[in-house]
DNA sequence: TATGAATGAGCATTCATTCAT
DNA sequence: AATGAATGAATGCTCATTCAT
């Protein structure tokens, strides 16, 4: 396997790791493990577990706007449906939510707050509703890493 | 200082510390340091890390609850000067983030789930706005685990 | 209630915690449990839970010693009914095999040398017998420390 | 150093410190510094304390029970010689002595029992003479756990 | 490219003991 | 005579990381 395969296969399988624990619970050993490779490699191609998650998570938020400003100039109901699916089936919304809640490290902190420049402009488009949107991406990342979304009917058919 | 007292004082001091760093990366040092007592004193009056968490954690969203409860029968925006002001001086909408996203434990989930009814319940009164408001309360969270609720005054002057 | 008689109730309650736990498993907190008394009231009645421990066991081998003087002018069986009415009802067995178990701690192996001549001389009248009597005082010690000796009726009846 | 030499190692100096101070006495930092490696690489090796404990007393009951019984279709006089070597070259007399007293953690409970049993299988052999075969057995344990078996000539000569 | 073996730093927790009351 | 509150020192154990192969 190229480097770049195990690189990409090391980020997709951390994604999900930190998503379900946080940055401290999920411990490289269950990284390498869930990646079937020995421990050490990770280091083979990150410098270190921070440097991990901040590519994982940076990542993340870039897609989730991408996804996002895709579906804004059709309307909230659209923004809404895209967060359940989101929720679902990905790990992007919980991974923001970890990153937003990171900690105080300043390395992280910067690609906390570059994560969060790349969704308000993301959700720029919603207009007078900017803040309505934003409140919702946030809540349901929240929501998404607590494994609490889906599983919560109540709160999307209020809608 | 009576036992009761130094408990109270540990809860107030536990709270700050799991609001500002989360479960994982509060030591129990850093507690302890905070409250001016050595470490194992934390041990007479909390059975464990968990505990004090449980403790923490639950008090917070009981509390938040109340003051929700209150201002609801108002409007939505009588709910985010609440909030904000929660954000700028209080742990309780950061430390209710962090149990969310608390991780698997079985003990802790059920006082995770039992904090988010709570906060539903108190969100009943905006009728059809409830959708609106709970995304409010959540994301503000969130961002004050963040600690960028504050500073962010684009999202708040959006309203 | 008088100082004498709480040294005497603390010392007969450490002789049951130290027989079934052995010295280290068994904590101030557990001894002071049993007792019926605060934790600090031990040390008004002994300079350190080492002390306890050796007046404790000592006292359990002279007053073991003292049995077996009495019962060795008759026979080997004599003997052996004994220990196991010892076993069956008293922690002084077991004691003494905590005690010769102790470690090596300077004070505490003069203790031990101590209980062991005084086991010597009691047996001393067994005359040849005198090996087989020291091996079985000794072995029922041990398997009295590990609650098996009662219930295991075959090395008994073997006799 | 292969993992599996590493293991053989650590079972070697874990018997050592274990049969001299007993379970709870000897740390695993004794047990870590007597084979010359970090603490932490024991549990490379053993998940726990406790199952390095278990597996080494295991081992040593199991050997000795072998030794015994090679010596047993002979006299007693021949047994008696073995413990006096046992006694003064190897810790596993004391082990056994030890795994005995252990507590009363089941775990280790059924271990020390299957140790007993083992033991007693191996001195079927003596018949008649089989009660002080097997008292003498566990009377050298005891004394060699407390270092003062070799060093008690009168009792060996009193044969 | 990968890993088997190992570890320094740190973690939550326990224990015997002290001191002011 | 007794204790409520507190702690210094140590314990078993985990984790991200290194290095020789």
């Amino acid at each position: 396997m190229t480097a770049e395969e195990r690189r990409a296969q090391l980020l997709e399988k951390a994604a999900i790791e930190f998503a379900q624990r946080g940055y401290h619970a999920a411990g490289t050993a269950d990284i390498a493990r869930a990646t079937g490779i020995a421990e050490p490699t990770i280091y083979r191609h990150f410098a270190s577990k921070e440097e991990l998650f901040s590519e994982v998570a940076g990542a993340a938020a870039a897609s989730l706007a991408g996804r996002i400003r895709e579906v804004v100039p059709r309307d909230l109901a659209a923004l809404e449906a895209l967060l359940r699916e989101e929720a679902a089936s990905a790990p992007r919304l919980a991974l923001v939510a970890r990153l937003l809640q990171g900690g105080r490290d300043p390395a992280m902190r910067r690609v906390a707050q570059e994560a969060l420049l790349s969704l308000e402009e993301a959700l720029a488009g919603l207009g007078e509703e900017a803040h309505l949107g934003r409140a919702m991406v946030l809540a349901a990342g929240l929501l998404s890493a607590a494994g609490l979304y889906v599983s919560n009917e109540r709160w999307t058919q209020a809608a």
